[in-house]
RNA sequence: GGGCCGUUAGCUCAGCUGGUAGAGCAGCUGACUCUUAAUCAGCGGGUCGGAGGUUCGAAUCCUCCACGGCUCACCA
């Protein structure tokens, strides 16, 4: 990128007189001894009196964010990690490396040391007794009041995002302590955490397109995962009763507000329990870490407040159907299940059987109205090739989706552990593949195999950690949640 | 992929039915030792997203393209 521009010839400029009077703005060596927000709290109630007595020195050092030069005194604002403090430079404390404050700009990082005081208008500041440069910045940054608006901007350059709009640094934090809070749950319930291989040479544990690469040593096609579930059973067979993954999914689909085609993913997975167990213990972990991270059970999300306060509705899917007008006569009869849901708008391009009609009523007729925690429980078989049929009815299937704001943000079921079972479904998966189904399961010999060994009865579940970030944070897309969301080339 | 909207100075934005580009902030020069949207005086800064077309004349109208946003479709 070659560009330039007036504003950065004269920062280079800055940088090139800098450097003739033998100062690398690059070359600083500073360990600051506070953040600007620990002096802040800790002075809050200091009056300048006692500030005067104390004669308290302090080293920070950060961005610099504003400056106003009067002449022989200038005041700047210097932002760390952790808030902002302002500083005073004096002509007569600084004497001759005053001089070097011609040479600074809006965005330099620099290391200051000085005494705190207030000012007359009562604003605890730095009144500088040293400073060096740690950074010179050669880019203009946006302006003080409006700050970076253009969305594009603000994700293709992050960084700058970051640094002029704290609220989005905010996010990023909130979602750090999200992530940390689910771990320590897991942790506290005797779960450990695995790392399976995101390059799978068969596709599995999800219906979605995959990325494809290649191995050149092997001389093999290798697939980025769109889901690591078929490994974390094979561990279960293994005998790790409690195993959890925190990481990243690859789905080579559509772009939007909802879907980036990297995506994190929480999956784990319990022996000895079944879907029943994992509702409850669904509750206790958003609880928990809504607790935690927000302090709260009553979050906002664009005009609702959502209540996480449990015990959360519970429907099977299809009295939820049921709920909405659909006849309980029809629902096997697919000429009239179709007309039935054409008549209503519903979209119908690839459900070609009767359990896609379902779902597809179910995403347009019902999902909407799902605002409030709910789970919808049981679901047909044929969505569901890794799920455990139910007892009384091997039409459907132990399994349970979590809807909160319409959103789906939690699948869970019964693991099928019958070989026999699951090899019959991967074989309908493949029909439905040769059919031209380009999202039906790959047949996964190994996974056969392992259950073949013995997979003891099991529940799984997996979170969208993106959706529940954007949740937490009340952000309408998943764009704001994740620090680099993928676009297009800048330049063709 | 479809529909709608957007793209003008480093940033935020004006720019009417077509007449050759503006503001604020940021920047530069100068004044100013308690300001915080500092103030005052002066100055510089543009491939108007790109390419064609219509026209005497295009930021403005038309076509195509690129990128982005929303939305629908697709999709956990």
């Amino acid at each position: 990128m070659e560009e330039t521009n007036v504003l950065i010839e004269q920062r280079l400029k800055k940088l090139d007189e800098l450097r003739r009077i033998g100062i690398d703005p690059y070359d600083g060596q500073f360990i600051p001894d506070s953040r600007t927000i620990d002096i802040l709290s800790k002075f809050k109630d200091a009056s300048q009196e006692f500030l005067e007595n104390e004669k308290i020195t302090v080293k920070v050092a950060g961005r610099i964010i504003a400056l106003r030069d009067f002449g022989k005194a200038v005041f700047a604002h210097l932002q760390d990690y952790t808030s902002k403090i302002q500083l005073y430079f004096r002509k007569d404390i600084l004497n001759e490396k005053f001089l070097l404050i011609k040479k600074l700009d809006i965005g330099d990082i620099i290391g200051v040391v000085g005494k705190v005081f207030r000012t007359k208008t009562n604003e605890l500041t730095i009144e500088v007794a040293d400073f060096l440069f740690l950074s010179k910045s050669l880019r203009p940054l946006p302006e003080k009041w409006h700050g970076l608006r253009d969305i594009e901007t603000r994700y293709r350059q992050r960084y700058v995002d970051l640094i002029v709009n704290p609220q989005v640094k905010e996010i990023f934090i909130k979602r750090s302590a999200i992530i940390k809070a689910i771990r320590d749950f897991l942790e506290q319930n005797d779960f450990i955490e695995v790392e399976t291989p995101m390059m799978h040479q068969i596709p599995g544990g999800a219906t979605a397109k995959p990325f494809l690469t290649h191995h050149n040593a092997l001389g093999i096609d290798l697939y980025l995962r769109i889901a690591p579930e078929l490994y974390l059973k094979r561990l279960l067979v293994g005998g790790y009763e409690r195993v959890f993954e925190l990481n990243k999914n690859f789905r080579n689909e559509g772009i939007s507000t909802r879907h980036n085609p990297e995506f994190t993913m929480l999956e784990f997975y319990i022996a000895y329990r079944d879907y029943i167990f994992l509702m409850t213990f669904t509750e206790e972990l958003f609880t928990y870490v809504a607790n935690r991270v927000l302090g709260t059970l009553k979050i906002p999300y664009g005009e609702h407040v959502i209540d996480l306060t449990p015990p959360w509705k519970r429907i099977y899917m299809m009295d939820a159907l049921y709920e909405r007008g659909l006849p309980e006569s029809i629902v096997s009869d697919q000429k009239a299940l179709l007309k039935w849901a054409k008549d209503r708008g519903v979209t119908l391009e690839n459900a070609n059987s009767i359990p896609k009609i379902l779902d597809e009523i179910f995403k347009e007729l019902v999902e909407p109205d799902l605002i409030q925690p709910t789970f919808v429980i049981d679901y047909p078989v044929e969505l569901s090739p890794l799920a455990k049929k139910k007892r009384d009815d091997p039409k459907f299937v132990e399994r349970f989706e979590l809807f909160i704001a319409s959103r789906e943000i939690a699948n869970a079921f019964s693991e099928l552990n019958d070989p026999i079972d699951q090899k019959e479904r991967f074989l309908k998966q493949l029909e439905a593949k040769s059919l031209g189904d380009e999202e039906a399961h790959w047949m996964d010999d190994d996974f056969i195999r392992a259950l073949e060994y013995g997979m003891p009865p099991a529940a799984g579940e997996g979170i969208g950690i993106d959706r529940l970030v954007m949740l937490f944070t009340n952000s309408p897309s998943i764009r704001d949640v994740i620090l680099f969301p993928q676009l297009k080339p800048e330049q063709p």
